[in-house]
This record gives C-alpha cells, structure tokens and sequence, in this order.
DNA sequence: TATTGTTATACTCTATAACTATA
DNA sequence: TATAGTTATAGAGTATAACAATA
C-alpha cells in the first residue's frame, strides 16, 4: 500500500503536466508566435537570475553552450537580452533581459495567469485556501538550488 | 487588490515551471537517453488516449501532421507504438502504446515520483494533507478535455 | 470534393569538435 | 594549462506544399 508521500507524488505527477499543458496552450494560442520554448524558459531563467553567464544558462536550460550562445543571439537580435562583458573576467559573458523582454515576458505570464484563473474562479472558497497553501508549500519544496557552481552574486530567489 | 483567484493564479504560475523543472531533471539525468521531450509526451497522450488517430495526436501534442507522422515512425521503429489500419475508415490509423511503450512510460514515471515523493517527504503531516487535496481539486479543474473532435470511444480517463 | 495520412523539400534547432580570448 | 564563449559542420526535428488513398 502506497504511503500519503508517494500517492501525492503520484498525484503531482499527473497534475503538473496538466498545468503545463493549458500554460503551452495559451502561448501557443495567445501570443509569442515567434517565441519558442527554449527562448521562453531562457527569458524566465533570465527574470530570476539577471546577469548569469552563458554557461550557466545552458545547463539550468539543459542546452549545449553553443545551441545556448545562438539562442542568446536570436534574443539579442531582437532586444529581448543584451550581453555585456563582465569587468571582473573578460572572458566571462553577463546577460540580462531588456525592458522589452521583460515587457514579452510579463505579457505572457498575464496570458497564462488569466488562463489558470479561469479554472481558479470554479473552486470554492474553502478549496481556493487549501490550493494557495499547498502551493506555498510546493513552492518552497521545488524552489530551484542555485546550482552551486555560478558566482551567486546576483541570484535572488525573489524578483 | 488581487483576488485570492488571481494570487493563486500566480503562485500555480511559478509552481508549475518549479515542478516541470524537476521532471525534466529526472528525466534527462536517471533515464531515457534516447527519448524526445515531444515523444514522451505522445507516449503518455497515448497512455491515456489509446488508439488516437494521427491528426489528434497532432493537434493535442501541437505539431504538424507530418512531424508527427515522423515521430510516430521513430517510437513505432522502435517498437514503442504499433499502427494499425481502422476498420471503419481505412484512411485511418489506429496508434496504440505496445508493452515496451508501455514499459518505457512506467520507468520514467517512477523515477519522477521518486524525486518528487523525496521533495515531499519534508512536509509536515499536515502539510502533506493540505497538498494531498489541493491536487485532487486541481487535477479536478485541469483535467483536459477530450478536445470534443475525436472519436472519444477509447478516451478513459484513468487507465 | 473533403479528409486522413504520407512523401518531398527547405529551414531551424541542437550537438560535437575546433577555435579564440582570457585566466 | 584550464576556462568562457563563439564558429564550423553535421544530424535531427519541424513546417509548408504536394501527393495517394479513402470517404
């Protein structure tokens, strides 16, 4: 017989796939036809950790550095991002989103957000209570380590 | 003021990614080397929907009949799924997970609900219980609906 | 004629390998 | 010598268009 544990991480299992499946459906449908998932989760990685370096960004994205770097450049190329030398390390890359990427992404978030609302707004009342503490505590269950091997100088957990 | 809807809208929004993110971790880390993120996700749609017909398979993954014929052609290759002509319409073909596929999907999923059920492990009881119902009020109100096209008679929603 | 799926072709994405610049 | 990132090349993935078979 399952413990609670695992029956919820069975649970999770089914629930989060759903939850992605509107969000994709919603900026597959509403907006950013010329955004693609990788750029979009780039953009989001970008919002949490400002200034983080090419490297970095491939591997928390699960992408090649050289698949990452032209990525970056398809961003740039369209103002979403702006790479500038780091001071510290010439070598190193600090890549941070513009006011327009912030903008793309904010819009998309507002998109995603009216979408699960929707949904939300069939609870009751009681039922709402217990999602949003639940999801404070998943939140801080699945809060993404920084990864350990970045310089950290710029990653707040919250934005 | 946001609404309690529209903070909980919120919070879904950065929970989802977090829990995505983690999925995604397990799968390219413990397993599946050789598995496509479209690909797994046809074979779960499958799980659920079997015998789905190419174009719905299409249409509910979001790709091109002709992408999808390909992929399709790359599982069936290796003996994930087996295509069989409809015998209602012969232009239709019938797509169903084989018991490797089938095997396949397990692997992944139990290696996910490890890591899950790991996370979830530093709950308190009560916590536990909170997350265990907000899930089934959210599996609840994203169940996907069955895109109302198809031809519904395999679509069971627990398998 | 409309629909289901496949084949043809071109383009994008991604990875491995080789390279440049900095440490 | 090692590291951060880019360029070169090749292979996989995807879309639009054209096609074959069935309804």
């Amino acid at each position: 017989m399952p413990t609670l544990v695992e029956s919820c991480a069975r649970e999770l299992l089914d629930v989060a796939p759903q939850l992605m499946q509107v969000f994709r459906e919603e900026m597959r449908a509403a907006r950013t036809p010329d955004l693609s998932t990788p750029q979009f989760r780039t953009l989001a990685w970008l919002r949490r950790h400002p200034g983080a370096g090419l490297g970095e960004l491939a591997e928390c994205i699960g992408l090649s550095n050289p698949a990452m770097s032209k990525l970056v450049d398809g961003l740039a190329r369209r103002g979403m991002v702006a790479r500038t030398q780091s001071l510290n390390d010439r070598r190193r890359v600090d890549i941070v989103l513009t006011d327009a990427g912030l903008a793309l992404l904010r819009d998309c978030r507002e998109a995603a957000a009216k979408a699960f609302a929707l949904r939300l707004a069939n609870l009751a009342p009681a039922e709402l209570d217990t999602v949003s503490a639940a999801l404070g505590s998943l939140r801080a269950l699945f809060q993404p380590r920084a990864h350990g091997h970045g310089p950290g100088q710029s990653s707040r957990s919250e934005a």
